[in-house]
RNA sequence: GCGGCCGUAGUCUAGCCUGGUACGAUAUCUGCCUGCCACGCAGACGGCCCGGGUUCAAAUCCCGGCGGCCGCACCA
């Protein structure tokens, strides 16, 4: 019998409780794409709320929604559509499969080979005579490989368009609209939550690696040689792990430890505004329950780093099933986007400084996969208690915040259990009914979808209107008037009283 | 894409080597029971990943596909 990873295990509840399943079960499946359910909807839904509360900052952080498919144009501009074409070459013997300018590297020692361009690489690859690393086989025709989707628009299909791989561009194609309504005031955001798409060559590691996936991503518009950031203090005391760009030259792999306030300073990230939004990173991801050991920002080398970025920091979590995870990406893509587009497109992306010269705005980028946060979210929450599953969410992210429950089906308990029920209900909660069950494996059920409050409505409730509430994390009860319930059950969610404080002065059971 | 292991009800699993349409658990639904952490009893629903081949007969043997996990490659 094989053991079960954690991706596996979790795979398993989630799949069985409603998070999330791999799609098209019923046609075999095909890896890299994954369906939310009743549960992974609303969860996925307040993460995206809480993101929102960390990230976008009222009438200067503006949201957009532009759409997925995007002419061929946007990427030629971009720089996509070269970037994200690879030559491979198969070994005819034993049919592995290499990327062109690696094998150029490798073989002819050759650094950033990827540089010299496609035609170059092919042409030095039929001279040299490379060979299969594998085997020592001689290699086949190089071939093309495009990881944006290719599509077609309209009756003719004469206009080429293309799924986009990541929701940035909408916001550099916008800007000029999102400028107007942010009042035409420096420094300013856009962000946008949307999926993406990338052909992925093969795909693994379930959620984690999508073909189709969303993105929560925000490009933040600054003028270069504004270079402090006011908020900066707000976040300055954060401390982070991490791993520089000279530290990953060296191999170290062990980060050091230092605040947020002091990152540019040293020298280790190259503006204020990106040290700025690793400190919300950080504390994003502690309050969806990331202890600060498993969370380390890990600089890219050069080569590492993607077309636009001036620098890059990955926002890195270690799970359990597969090591330090990448869950966000922080780039300094400088001008190099809004210029891009200045070029394809002869709109003026220029911006009007106070003594009257003329900027492009440098844009800071923090890019979250959303799917992946939802996985890392559900792993740190994971425990496990006498056989059972629990999933220990931050109350405000549980997708069902309370279940009711009548202790045992008989004597009006059912019918006074679903007045309660109705009662939160009205009240704005999204609750859950259930009876019939043993209050046991009620409880059960609801500890495997993270369901912070538990309500019982036993036969002391028939006489007096009161009700135990049962915590989830410590499985402690309290007892409460139900009349009170929406109002304190309200302040609870908000972090204002505490699970003991939900209890009157009446006596428990 | 290459190599290894694997695919049986919603979930976990026996059967596979040595062919004769499937064991058990759990979940779900219906009753009965019920006095705070997956209680008990009775009943019901439900399955061999897909396609082809061998055979009188395939969950079982063979080939191909799809999917999963691990390692390599890939993840711009």
């Amino acid at each position: 019998m094989r053991v079960p990873n954690m991706y596996e295990k979790i795979l398993e509840i989630a799949s069985r409780r409603g998070f999330f399943w791999p799609s098209f079960e019923i046609y075999g499946g095909l890896s890299g794409f994954i369906t939310y359910g009743n549960i992974g909807t609303k969860f996925k839904r307040n993460i995206e709320d809480l993101w929102r509360t960390f990230f976008i900052k009222p009438q200067i952080i503006l949201e957009i929604d532009d759409p997925i498919i995007n002419p061929e144009k946007v990427f030629s501009a971009s720089g996509h559509l070269e970037h994200f074409k690879e030559y491979l070459v198969e070994c005819s013997v034993c049919s592995n499969v290499y990327r062109a300018d690696h094998l150029v590297e490798e073989q002819l020692k050759i650094e950033h080979a990827e540089a010299l361009g496609s035609e170059k690489i092919i042409s030095l690859l039929k001279k040299s005579r490379v060979k299969c690393p594998q085997c020592g086989g001689a290699l086949k025709e190089p071939m093309t490989l495009l990881t944006m989707f290719q599509m077609t628009i309209g009756l003719k299909g004469d206009e080429i368009a293309y799924g986009r791989p990541e929701t940035a561009q909408g916001m550099f194609l916008n800007f000029r609209r999102g400028f107007q309504h942010a009042h035409e005031k420096m420094p300013f955001g856009l962000a946008q939550i949307g999926k993406a798409v990338r052909n992925e060559i093969s795909p693994r590691r379930g959620i984690i690696r999508l073909r189709e996936f969303t993105m929560m991503e925000l490009e933040f518009f600054f003028d270069p040689k504004q270079e402090t950031c006011p908020w900066l203090r707000e976040v300055g005391d954060e401390e982070v792990n991490i791993i520089t760009e000279e530290m990953e030259e060296q191999n170290v792999k062990t980060p050091i430890k230092e605040k947020i306030i002091n990152l540019s300073d040293i020298g280790y990230v190259k503006t204020e505004w990106q040290s700025y939004f690793m400190g919300v990173s950080k504390k994003f991801l502690k309050a969806l329950g990331v202890q600060d050991e498993k969370q380390r920002f890990r600089a890219h080398l050069p080569n590492e780093r993607s077309h636009y970025s001036a620098q890059t920091y990955d926002h890195e979590i270690l799970t359990e099933a597969w090591g330090w995870i990448e869950v966000a990406g922080h780039a300094y893509r400088t001008d190099y986007d809004l210029k891009a587009h200045q070029k394809g497109s002869g709109a003026d992306f220029s911006v009007l400084r106070s003594d009257s010269s003329r900027f492009v705005p440098h844009v800071i980028e923090p890019s979250f996969g959303l799917d992946r946060l939802v996985y890392v979210t559900l792993e740190c929450s994971y425990r496990r208690k006498k056989d059972r599953n629990i999933f220990a969410l931050p109350k405000r992210l549980a997708p069902i915040k309370i279940s009711v429950f009548p202790l045992v089906s008989k004597d009006g308990l059912p019918e006074k259990a679903g007045e309660v029920y109705k009662l939160l209900l009205d009240s704005g909660f999204p609750v859950d009914y259930e009876e019939g069950s043993s209050i046991g494996k009620m409880y059960a059920r609801a500890d495997e979808i993270g369901v912070p409050i538990a309500v019982t409505v036993d036969y002391r409730s028939m006489e007096d209107e009161t009700v135990t509430l049962r915590d989830r994390d410590t499985w402690t009860q309290v007892r409460q008037k139900i009349k009170l319930l929406p109002k304190i059950l309200d302040q609870y969610f908000k972090d204002q009283i505490t699970f003991r404080e939900l209890g009157s002065n009446l006596n428990i059971a």
